[in-house]
DNA sequence: CGTACCATTGATCAGGTTCAATGCTCGTGG
DNA sequence: CCACGAGCATTGAACCTGATCAATGGTACG
């Protein structure tokens, strides 16, 4: 777990107290190429720090068609926050996109760690906000940008996401068809 | 101040003891309509919370056009967060829309408040966590849905909206042209 | 009264979608 | 070990939605 440790430490510095307070609610899980993390309608009940791996968080519409509202892999934080946060029914499948390790915590676990602890509360608002921020540059990127830009954006802020993610993947984040990615990428 | 202080209840109960701590920090400001809280390139000071009036943030491309990334009015915070959280320079205009009246609390006293101050932390985590969700629906309903859905469903979600906003700030927070939105209302 | 801004409507244009077909790679089973 | 099938990336053609350019009517405010 020293991974997670070594992250949470770098956020806000970790002193021996809080490793002991909550080292008893963590779990490893593996989870297999495939497999659902969450589906819609389904409560999420933990968040999960991705060891190793990776997943895809889509919607599917009524018609029956797939966007990923995100894409995340090793030393990210995963769950459908939405649901997470207010305990609702979720509208996400979170799937990994290859075998994956992950370290978990409960809500129940979590709350009970911010309902006392300063330091806990301070990471917790940390970690929110800096969801909020990818959040709203999704977003920004989305009302501001044509796809082309959307596409080159990505290329340069994440070149990483393009040995990670198939091209059809990437294309359903960026919020186009895979036909139109690949046409945008012979324009380049 | 207390339409503030019933609004903090509401979220976070309050005691005599979190009233007076903040209310030192607490200034009073009115803004004449058109005139602007945020330009860009400036970093956010500090938060505000409208008692009166209505706002829009906005994003200006380098072609000149500009896009209502959110609306607020009464009873809202305000503020650029990111920039905020982040003390980094602005992307976006804050404008008033009408003669509006705040009540702000600056960056650095918020900080000290949430030092040492449990209550604090949890009020500004609630706070971030709210308007995470926010930005993640806003970013669904883009990613999803059509310009005609949107518009349906912000006339569900969100009727008042057609009293505070003119038709084309309105269409450019949906996401279109005020052109594609007249049609698009002749269509219903 | 006149000007400026907002909402609307018409005509044309452009970029993305959809439908369809093909090549490619990789994993599986005969 | 090879053959087959599945899924991904690409390309072509037709279509459609929303953008753009342009003009008009209405209304609020100085």
């Amino acid at each position: 777990m020293n991974i997670l440790f070594e992250y949470l430490n770098k956020i806000i510095p970790t002193t021996e107290k809080e490793i002991k307070e909550v080292t008893p609610f963590l779990k490893i899980r593996t989870i297999e190429k495939d497999d659902f993390l969450l589906k819609a309608n389904q409560i999420s009940k933990s968040m999960a720090f991705i060891k190793s791996g990776c997943f895809r968080s889509f919607h599917i519409k009524s018609n029956g068609t797939s966007t990923n509202i995100m894409l995340n892999s090793e030393q990210e934080f995963i769950s459908d926050l939405e649901s997470f946060i207010s305990q609702s029914p979720s509208n996400l499948f979170i799937q990994a996109i290859e075998k994956s390790e992950l370290i978990t915590i409960s809500k129940i676990d979590l709350d009970r760690l911010c309902e006392k602890s300063l330091y806990w509360n301070k990471l917790s608002r940390r970690l929110t906000e800096d969801v909020f921020i990818i959040s709203k540059r999704r977003l920004e990127t989305l009302l501001y940008k044509t796809p082309k830009e959307r596409y080159i954006e990505l290329l340069n802020d994440s070149p990483e996401f393009f040995n990670k993610y198939s091209l059809t993947d990437i294309s359903s984040f960026i919020g186009v068809t895979p036909q139109s990615l690949s046409r945008i990428r012979t324009t380049i």
